[in-house]
DNA sequence: AGCACAATGTACACATGTGTCAATAATGAA
DNA sequence: TTCATTATTGACACATGTGTACATTGTGCT
């Protein structure tokens, strides 16, 4: 059951129980992150754990940093990326949604509904929010938008990927693609050229028909 | 602390206990909503519960059937009424965003974290997700918009609000406001008309400066 | 006042979770 | 092989939750 991965002979490690927590996490929300049934899953005494980490509050702790750490960037990075026109800056920030690399959206939903009952973590979404749409209204800036048309048009592209996200879809690649350069229309007004769709679906492995 | 509301002289009732769980739903998520601290807040023994409700599970199921009821009637309502333009059908839309009867969107939230843990629910969901969407779908294309079209845009106006639900924020109404007519030109591609819009502000009791 | 039934409460049995402590086992280096 | 260190475990004490059985109380009617 259990894979020893571990370069050390033990069986058990800080980063087992962080990832066993997050794999809970993600299927089941921060409630079915307890010791006990990780335990079981890591074929470890329940009491191991704490050699690990302190409590588990700790662990939780951990898998937030962990959130921080994954999620934020990869919008920001993508949103400042170089472009040519803003269709094409817009396709940039599309790889993210595309990409579990840059952004991890089961981990983003799981923390969103974590929030619900932890002012803690509430702060902390709000704030990692707040730094998206920045970069994102930025991004239209440079592109010449005014203040509040870019912001808007920022918290459109941002909201619609929280809002699928929480959707809990699994729509397949190619029904995703399609819709595409009706999105990047709707966000920029402008029309993506081929050539910038092409490039878009070359990176992401996708052949248009 | 607990005002009798009921019209017999007991102090607990069905939909004491239900409101009850519905405020702990809303305020803290499904594994908040428990028999024990429901009763405390009640000043009830716990076990009176069981002359209500046969156990927890009938209690969540009552939860889902109010949310079913409430949430999803309201979308399909709004974007079936009467509108002389595009931009004024979706205002009509929009109507469910700033009007808790249309719609409860911390209900909204409470439910969609719930079916991160529960098949159940999340089929509930994802039900809503289309019946909603198709509405909304039928609304761009009554005004001739092409089918691809207005289900891209129906998704990004309902995608948007979701979105919008799970950051959990709470900005004041006039900044809201102040946004709608972007929103408007993004997702319809038409400027709403001053008297749409006035028309909009009056019934939402809002002055615009 | 007395009665029947609706509602509430108490006691029990059980399940699942947390965290501490002291005992024990496995590992890798001397 | 011995030994310190690193991990793992079982026993304990406790907390919070569920649901059942049976006793008790409150209410509205006659």
């Amino acid at each position: 059951m259990e894979q020893t991965l571990n370069d050390s002979g033990w069986r058990g490690s800080q980063e087992a129980w962080l990832e066993a927590a997050y794999d809970s996490l993600l299927s089941s929300g921060v409630d079915s992150v307890k010791i006990l049934p990780l335990a079981k899953r890591l074929n470890l005494s329940r009491t191991s754990f704490y050699w690990f980490f302190q409590d588990r509050e700790q662990l939780l702790a951990s898998l937030i940093a962990r959130w921080r750490d994954k999620n934020t960037g990869g919008i920001v990075q993508q949103s400042e990326a170089y472009a040519e026109s803003l269709a094409e800056a817009m396709l940039n920030v599309f790889d993210c949604w595309l990409n579990e690399k840059l952004f991890d959206s089961k981990f983003e939903f799981a923390v969103r509904s974590w929030a619900l009952q932890s002012e803690e973590i509430l702060a902390e979404v709000q704030k990692a929010d707040r730094t998206r749409m920045e970069a994102l209204c930025r991004m239209f800036m440079r592109f010449g938008l005014s203040e509040i048309t870019a912001d808007v048009r920022a918290r459109t592209t941002y909201l619609v990927q929280i809002g699928y996200i929480s959707m809990q879809s699994n729509e397949d690649i190619a029904l995703r693609m399609k819709r595409i350069p009706e999105y990047i229309a709707i966000y920029t007004g402008e029309v993506p050229q081929q050539r910038e769709l092409d490039r878009f679906y070359a990176r992401h492995g996708y052949k248009p028909d």
